[in-house]
DNA sequence: TTAAAGAGCTGCAATTTTGCAGACAATGAA
DNA sequence: TTCATTGTCTGCAAAATTGCAGCTCTTTAA
């Protein structure tokens, strides 16, 4: 954690993120209190699993990965970017997070108490919809993720990982997807080994379905692997 | 579909499901009109994927699978029974249904048209935050699925759907698990296929781990293949 | 009752995936 | 700059998984 500032007025992120025109919490101190922009460095974790969560986390700059580990392997269920709401996982039922959040990035994160979220929710039935949105968002993701990593081959997940990693972060102005991961990252994304990435890698480009220059990779055409 | 009847009073399932003490709703003629229950035989589907989702299907009584198709091959992500709802993948933003729902035992479901859960919804925030729990426990079973089917071994997968069956459908009087599914159905709980099944279990008879007899599996002791 | 169809079991060969090792490149700290 | 560490690429052998085939058993319908 570097840095740690109020925001309030028109910088309060829950007030956009909930588009609430007014908020009542903001002459509130106590909640004022409880609520924070932190900024973190880059490959910090925010929520580790098995850990208690404290509150709501709401990305407003940066990259962050959601994974869930497993003995020495770790499976990424999720990327998130501006906006996005972090382990979030039941506001009715408190429980210990199923996943770890790291950044992959510096990433400024606000952060409000769940004490302050159940009030919020129980004043405002607009904002427990706008998290149902965000539970209807990842478990449809949810579900993708795993008929593709149990259906597909190897050399189609990581196709269809590259294409996950790019529906999320974008490309760069030059072309390239806008975010660095390396072999292992992309392998735990597609629930294989950091070898496999880079043989597949190799083919692709071989294939002219992507540019790399050195980690970055630029998708020239849909990564279609031949239906096996 | 066999029979359809109306459901009424205290026979009310929404009215249970929901925990509602009255139910506003009962008086309108219109809403009862859209409210039915109906009975579906063995091996028939409720919900298609890609198809529209009607309204909100809750399980009186019986078995349903809940599967993704891909190509030639099936996932199934979800075994349900008594009080689950039924492909509800969202009220807010209403979409085309993402998986198909179909029986394994004649099952008696109770529908309600949407245009009146969201009526239900808007008038009453415990509706809201009930479908909101079921949202919670769908997204650690799909993640849990995902990962079990990425880092696991196909005959740990295997094990860990007898226990996923087990979990959900608990055992009958003579200490099988109570409900009868193909070697194929396991497979696709699974991510594999049925040959591999038949396999395993051969394997976990072999080592008492379980009974069986004919499509019957009777879970012996917990099933702890060893860790690769 | 019998025939046909479907489901399950098992062995085998082909294929895919894994896991390891070594070479090389990139990165960061001293 | 140099050394150490970490990450990446590639090849290879071992292991796991798949896909097929042939057989049996069960179920269904005529």
């Amino acid at each position: 954690m570097d840095s740690k500032h109020k925001c309030s007025g028109d910088d309060c992120i829950i007030k956009k993120y909930f588009s609430l025109d007014q908020c009542s919490f903001e002459e509130d101190q106590s909640f004022s209190a409880s609520k924070a922009c932190v900024t973190y460095r880059s490959h910090q974790k925010i929520i580790e699993e098995g850990e208690q969560v404290l509150g709501l986390y709401i990305i407003r700059e940066g990259k962050v990965k959601e994974y869930k580990r497993l003995g020495e392997s770790n499976q990424i269920v999720r990327l998130c970017t501006s906006g996005d709401i972090l382990g979030f996982r039941g506001v009715i039922h408190l429980k210990d997070s199923t996943i770890t959040a790291e950044t992959l990035v510096e990433t400024k994160i606000c952060f409000v108490e769940w004490r302050f979220v159940k009030r919020m929710i129980q004043e405002d039935i607009h904002i427990l919809q706008k998290l149902m949105v965000v539970y209807e968002e990842q478990l449809s993701s949810a579900e993708e993720f795993l008929i593709n990593n149990t259906l597909l081959s190897v050399k189609r997940r990581i196709a269809e990982a590259i294409h996950y990693i790019q529906s999320i972060y974008g490309d760069d102005e030059a072309g390239y997807i806008d975010v660095v991961l390396s072999r292992r990252e992309i392998a735990e994304i597609a629930g294989t080994y950091s070898e496999q990435v880079s043989r597949s890698l190799k083919v692709f480009e071989d294939q002219e379905l992507i540019k790399m220059s050195g980690k970055r990779i630029r998708l020239l055409k849909s990564i279609e692997v031949d239906i096996e």
